[in-house]
DNA sequence: CAATCCAGTTTCATTATGCAACCATTGGAG
DNA sequence: CTCCAATGGTTGCATAATGAAACTGGATTG
């Protein structure tokens, strides 16, 4: 077959995600969601894109677990699309990916907006990686190690 | 024209970030350059991608500024692709995007590789979003402002 | 200097994307 | 209740992107 590659068995953790939310559309419907979006036309709109990519996207979030199709809020009929956990749970890959487009887009002044805490109004830190003890680790400090085996019905001693 | 809709004027950095790493393979191809792959020939095969659209990602990357093609390393004359400092930047996203899959995945079993600590060889923490001052952040505790335009001589007193 | 490897490019078939037009319900106005 | 607009799609068609495989041409090996 020469359909697009799909990584949906692969096992890498990256390639999965990937799978779910690895397209040009996906993310930014995610985003449009945290940001309160849940219609539709809200989606169509604000991301100005084709109405029949934005209904295979939609099904295809639904599908993955992201989006969930709720029946109507406001009191008509209409339904609409709510994040599920696993949709909310893309947040911090959102924050990475602003992130660096923060620090090494070319054209850093045409970024409109700039993620701050709530309470003080400043900017958020950097997305920090932390080891178990608290040690902030950079790449070079972090390795892959093969997972173990696991799932034993009791511990092995 | 009815090309493939592209974000370069955006001003939302996510959708930036999108534009330069956004498609299928760009990820993973930074995803073998951490883990030191250079020659076309590697990212082939690890890949198990077709050469000409790897060939086309790899001028994207290299035109993005996220890989340098850098002339032999040992001794033959061939080319390879090496990240620059932008192209080590998308490691936090790459991490955002495993624990989710970590976290989220419907099959988790199948995912062969953790990220540890080099040290002590336990996993890292999750991605941590905190405050100038400190304080944790939640996606609720944080919010979006307009970028302060920014950009003058001096100070404006 | 022939055989092989490496790093692509070309060709062609298939798939995905995008625009525009169309259609079925829903919601309101009268 | 009737008509009309808005909502939430679907369908058709043209164009672009993707992928497998064959091909190319310089490097390297023997």
């Amino acid at each position: 077959m020469v359909k697009r590659t799909s990584f949906e068995g692969d096992s890498c953790p990256i390639a999965r995600a990937l799978e779910a939310i690895g397209d040009w559309w996906s993310i930014l419907i995610i985003r449009e969601a945290l940001f309160g979006q849940r219609r539709f036309g809200e989606f169509q709109t604000r991301l100005g894109m084709a109405k029949n990519i934005l209904a295979v996207r939609l099904r295809a979030l639904v599908d993955h677990g992201i989006l969930r199709s709720a029946p109507a809020s406001d009191g008509s009929a209409y339904q609409e699309y709510v994040l599920t956990l696993k949709g909310r749970g893309v947040f911090p890959i959102l924050v990475a990916l602003r992130q660096w487009s923060e620090e090494f887009d070319e054209h850093p002044e045409e970024i409109a907006t700039i993620l701050v805490d709530r309470e003080k109004g400043r900017p958020v830190r950097k997305l920090e990686m932390r080891a178990e003890d608290g040690r902030l680790l950079t790449p070079a400090d972090t390795m892959l190690k093969p997972r173990p085996a696991a799932k034993k019905r009791r511990a092995s001693a």
